[in-house]
DNA sequence: TATGCCGATCAATCATAGAC
DNA sequence: CGTCTATGATTGATCGGCAT
């Protein structure tokens, strides 16, 4: 028995789990770059501070999120379905209100 | 600033997502760690090797020392603890960067999580 | 051409938070 | 309260690129 798995009780390991905004934001991210998500270390550091945690969890997010997401996609296709939608709506709005801007300032 | 090219799919049925990129297939090759040749007892090399913690208090007793080994020593300590002077250089690989991340984002609110208010 | 290191990532696992 | 699942962190090892 290696009942001496001690891993010196890592005082660390108290996770916490992040706010849902946060992870709301992380998973716009990814699925809205789910044909390459990588972020850059600079598309990180603006994550991390949106989502007030650090570099390190954002990548530790994205690492976790695409080794699960692949090990099985069909259980995050809900997910991905909400989020496409999500981000679809945002985009609409972005057009409404350029389009609604455009029409204010061009009489 | 363009990014976005569709790599390799097929199947596109109901929705414009669930495609599988390449990301998705990529496949690391097994650990070739443990050598095929003490089989004997059938050592299944592609395993990740769990440390002892004899050999990580050698270890990290030695990165204090330094943080980059010698030929010399690497051969020597990897005779010592049983390991494969690779493993013991990845391991002095890793440690550096995780000095490294912690040096980088060490500093952290540390001061706060007691009581509070 | 071979070897070491870096930076990023993978992949398996640990330990806990949360759902039921 | 105990069991099962979701999730953040850890880490031995791999991958591509660069340097010697």
């Amino acid at each position: 028995v290696m009942i001496l798995r001690s891993r010196f009780l890592d005082a660390r390991r108290k996770r916490r789990n992040f706010s849902k905004q946060a992870t709301e934001i992380l998973n716009e991210y990814f699925y809205s770059h789910l044909s390459n998500p990588y972020p850059s270390e600079e598309a990180k550091e603006e994550l991390a501070k949106k989502c007030s945690i650090t570099v390190s969890q954002v990548s530790n997010w994205f690492g976790n999120k695409r080794i699960r997401y692949k090990k099985n996609i069909g259980k995050f296709q809900e997910e991905a379905n909400l989020y496409a939608a999500k981000t679809a709506v945002t985009a609409a709005h972005a057009v409404a209100a350029a389009v609604q801007n455009n029409q204010t300032n061009s009489p | 600033l363009s990014e976005d090219k569709e790599s390799s799919c097929r199947s596109e049925s109901s929705t414009p997502t669930a495609r599988t990129f390449d990301w998705m297939k990529v496949k690391r090759n097994p650990p070739k760690t443990a050598k095929v040749s003490e089989l004997g007892t059938g050592a299944p090399g592609g395993l990740r090797t769990n440390f002892t913690t004899r050999q990580l208090t050698e270890l990290e007793k030695e990165f204090h020392f330094n943080k980059y080994l010698s030929r010399a020593r690497r051969v020597e300590i990897a005779a010592t603890l049983e390991l494969n002077e690779t493993q013991v250089k990845i391991w002095f690989q890793n440690r550096r960067m995780k000095q490294k991340k912690r040096e980088r984002e060490g500093g952290r609110v540390p001061p706060v999580p007691p009581g509070c208010s």
